[in-house]
RNA sequence: GCGGGCGUGGCGGAAUUGGCAGACGCGCUAGACUUAGGAUCUAGUGAUUUUAUCGUGGGGGUUCAAGUCCCUUCGCCCGCACCA
């Protein structure tokens, strides 16, 4: 009989969707396990790296159910968002027609590559019942303060006509559709991650199945820098400028102060003065800049004198305040000292503006000339120049130097962060409405959770110019005040999708929870998920995110645990040729030809033994080809041998040298890859299986078939199909079925070694002489060092070896080597 | 600049605790079966001047023993970045 992989594949991809075979129940009785992978957007179609995805995520959950793990594996979609609205303004198809039909086609595609999910609980963010409680989040955000509107300069995609979360800018551009990103003055509903800041960024060492590179580019995000807030009187005023500095030791050293050109208060401090017309000039001129050539360290720093003189709090001293393009009005205070000595930064701009520069630190042992310096002294070192704290190490003259401002009133120990509050709303249709009203005589309104969803409106137009399509509806946008019933409007933003997803893994515990968006129940039940695996693309938004998400759920107690995701793993790109598969290279190899051409159980299989899971993986169509050879070469073994299997257990005690030969490499082959399949370790798991099916060829050349050990035969071949089935569950069911059973293999326990069968009576060890193998003999398993030493000491070739020379040392590891040091 | 990672045959990769470097697969070579082979099976396949020597980016070190540990250096990839 030949491997018909299609009809195979048919047969069983049915049998378990008519049998709900994957939907799983909360069991009190079992531990349980939440394996996740990260949901798709429905573009249309699935690509090699949702293959991967899925693939990972579905071996694991096979095998943890197999394991006796209540394992639950879901799927969904994160279906609201940009491509749908602007296929709406480019063909007339309403969004959600177009999503629908995507989320079909590409379910139907997950189908056929046999992933177990529990598809009962399939979860789509852009279906009301679940972005009601989207909504739901966001009124749980709006009464605890952690979401407000405020009016600011924001990313603003020209291409996608929206505003954008500071996340969603990479390198200036869009990270959707790489546009070029500019800045905007609008009013705009942010979430408050930044009161999370702390937390967020602790509780990472809580995350100790993440990957480092995953941690350290939230805490980077994060971006905690401990220091001053530091206040400088405006000359002849009474106002004060605050600056933010992470050096209050070199506060003796400030010559001057730079502030950002967009600083509020610049208009005033200028206007009237004779630099007005210079620095309007060059404001201007900032403001042209984009927001890439502005960020970039390698843009020249330049600036102007405002006219404006500062006092220097802790020495009195009068010093110029310019404004510059290198100070960003969003980071700190916007304005900066300017420590031209110890400063990198600083120092080019004094060196470029012919501003003092005045060493208050000095290497140790070292006497340093200002006009000598080349560059910025930011190292440690001993305090001068700086009244009472001279002679002190400018670590303890930090410390002392804070506390002296905070006695005196003119500053205080603070602590920054880089990261700001998450900018949510969106100018477009197709995202879950922010449920808020805006009543003239109320004011800013909340729907009533009991009032929930706010709809979208399906009867609006799609132009793809001007405003938000939301905002031109009337019948949506004209409305009554939930509070005073008197007339309203309402908001036309609408939710970044990133809001959506920030909570999906929650949904899938209690998806039919009409009442609540989960009960607290189930999700004591099935969180935290146990493994989450994704593309590291989502290392800092998504996965920030959702940490943050679970914070105020459980701040409000809604969930029990403080962080979502135990365990993660960022799987690699699918390469090909080198380089990521992509339309406009045209290296694009889709799931649905391999599929076609060689099955689904042939595409697992290939692109989990092709590389690690974390690293990247460059598709191959050869070694597809050797894949699918492998598939066959099992299918062959069974479609042969299965008249001969027994279904008894092995009579270790009385097999003959080649039985022991099998028998030993069928149980050693499940001890490895237990033990890989436990640490994901998908490729040597799937090279010991191919080990084990090689001994078995080994075995069936060197044995007559009459004189087979049935036993031993269906072993062999029931537990080849076992270790097989989380990889290629499709032919290893159908073989499960040749060889006479009749149960889910899904629900199969996962098989155990014999022990007792990989105790072996001789081994073979390694003799050295000074490190360098001389020798392999055969010695008793059980041999103590000395007692191999003798052993290796009276083999002949050794004897000759070391004639003459004198035995130093003699190191003997058990089972191992023999290690013989001569002089 | 800061942070994370990587560097092993012709290729993908293995070596989990310092203990036989190159498992397994791809490719290649030869043989068997065959009218035929792009099927299948078997054997071989790091390099070289092949009783042996060399070999895990380079240099140094620790050790009886180093791909693995330490120091140093080069190259590549990813993330953040005029962050005060």
């Amino acid at each position: 009989m030949k491997y018909d992989f299609k009809g195979i594949e048919e047969k069983w991809q049915k049998n378990w969707e008519d049998n709900k075979a994957f939907a799983i129940k909360e069991n009190p009785d079992k531990p349980k396990y939440y394996a996740l992978e990260m949901f798709p957007y429905p573009s249309g179609n699935l690509h090699m790296g949702h293959v991967r995805n899925y693939s990972i995520g579905d071996v694991v959950a096979r095998y943890k159910t197999m394991q006796g793990f209540n394992v639950l594996h879901p799927m969904g979609w994160d279906s609201f968002g940009l491509p749908a609205e602007n296929a709406a303004i480019k063909n007339g198809t309403p969004p959600a027609d177009w999503t629908w039909k995507n989320i079909d086609n590409m379910r139907d595609q997950l189908k056929r590559l046999g992933f177990s999910y529990d598809w009962d609980r399939e979860v789509a963010t852009a279906k009301e019942e679940y972005y009601k409680f989207t909504q739901w989040m966001f009124l749980k955000l709006f009464e605890n303060g952690l979401a407000y509107k405020k009016k600011s300069f924001v990313n603003w995609c020209p291409s996608c006509q929206t505003v954008l979360a500071n996340e969603q800018v990479v390198n200036g551009k869009c990270e959707r559709c790489k546009s070029e990103v500019g800045k905007k003055d609008l009013e705009q509903w942010f979430f408050k991650i930044t009161d999370y800041a702390d937390r967020l960024l602790a509780d990472i060492d809580k995350l100790k199945g993440w990957p480092d590179k995953v941690k350290s580019m939230q805490t980077n995000w994060i971006g905690k820098s401990e220091g001053a807030e530091v206040k400088f009187k405006i000359d002849g005023t009474d106002k004060e400028l605050t600056v933010f500095t992470t050096r209050p030791d070199t506060i003796y050293g400030v010559s001057y102060m730079v502030m950002a050109p967009e600083h509020p208060i610049v208009d005033e401090l200028i206007s009237g003065k004779p630099e007005e017309a210079e620095c309007r000039a060059f404001i201007e001129k900032v403001r042209g800049m984009s927001e890439i050539a502005r960020s970039s360290t390698d843009t020249e720093k330049e600036g102007v004198f405002t006219g404006t003189y500062m006092i220097n709090p802790i020495s009195g001293e009068k010093i110029p305040l310019y404004l510059a393009n290198y100070v960003f009005l969003d980071y700190g205070t916007g304005v900066v000292m300017g420590v031209a000595a110890h400063d990198q930064r600083d120092f080019e701009f004094a060196k470029k503006y012919n501003l003092p520069i005045r060493i208050v630190i000095q290497p140790e042992g070292q006497n340093m000339k200002e006009e000598d310096m080349t560059e910025a002294f930011a190292a440690e070192g001993i305090m001068e120049n700086s009244g009472e704290f001279n002679g002190m190490n400018n670590r303890d003259a930090l410390k002392k130097i804070i506390a002296y401002m905070e006695e005196k009133g003119i500053g205080e120990r603070k602590i920054n962060f880089r990261l700001r509050d998450w900018l949510i709303s969106r100018q477009r249709y197709w995202g879950a409405p922010i449920p808020v009203v805006y009543c003239e005589k109320c004011g800013t309104v909340a729907i009533p959770e009991d009032q929930l969803p706010v709809r979208l409106p399906e009867n609006v137009e799609f132009t793809g110019q001007g405003k938000s399509p939301l905002s031109e509806c009337e019948d949506f946008m004209n409305t009554t005040c939930p509070k005073c019933g008197g007339k309203a409007v309402r908001e036309s933003d609408t939710m970044d999708t990133f809001v959506c997803s920030s909570w999906y893994f929650l949904r899938y515990c209690d998806p039919k929870n009409d009442k609540m968006p989960f009960s607290k129940e189930k999700t004591d039940y099935w969180m935290n998920v146990d493994q989450y695996i994704g593309g590291v693309e989502h290392a800092i938004l998504h996965l920030l995110y959702a940490r943050f998400f679970t914070k105020v759920l459980y701040d409000q107690g809604y969930v029990s645990c403080q962080e979502p995701f135990e365990n993660l793993l960022t799987q690699g790109m699918v390469l090909k040729d080198g380089s990521k598969m992509s339309k406009s290279v045209g290296n694009v190899v889709s799931p649905e030809e391999i599929i076609e051409k060689y099955g689904a159980d042939t595409a697992r299989l290939f692109i989990l033994f092709a590389a690690p899971p974390e690293r990247d993986l460059d598709w191959n169509d050869t070694a597809v080809e050797g894949a699918y050879r492998f598939l066959n070469r099992v299918w062959r073994a069974v479609d042969e041998l299965s008249e001969y299997a027994g279904g008894g257990a092995v009579d270790g005690t009385n097999l003959n040298e080649t039985e022991k030969k099998l028998h030993f490499a069928v149980n050693a082959g499940i001890k490895k890859v237990t033990e890989d399949f436990d640490r994901f370790s998908f490729n040597t798991a799937i090279s010991s299986i191919m080990e084990t099916v090689n001994a078995l060829y080994q075995y069936k050349d060197a044995v007559n078939a009459e004189n087979y050990n049935k036993e031993l035969i269906g072993e062999a071949l029931r537990s080849i199909v076992l270790m097989l089935s989380p990889i290629v569950p499709h032919i290893t069911q159908e073989l499960w079925e040749i060889l006479g059973n009749s149960e889910n293999l899904f629900d199969t326990p996962w098989p155990k070694f014999d022990e007792r069968a990989l105790v072996v009576s001789e081994v073979e060890v390694v003799v050295q002489i000074n490190g360098k193998i001389r020798d392999k003999m055969m010695i008793s398993a059980d041999l103590d060092p000395k007692g191999m030493q003798d052993v290796a000491l009276a083999n002949d070739k050794i004897k000759e070896l070391i004639e003459g020379k004198q035995v130093v040392k003699v190191i003997a590891v058990p089972q191992k080597l023999i290690n013989i040091v001569v002089k």
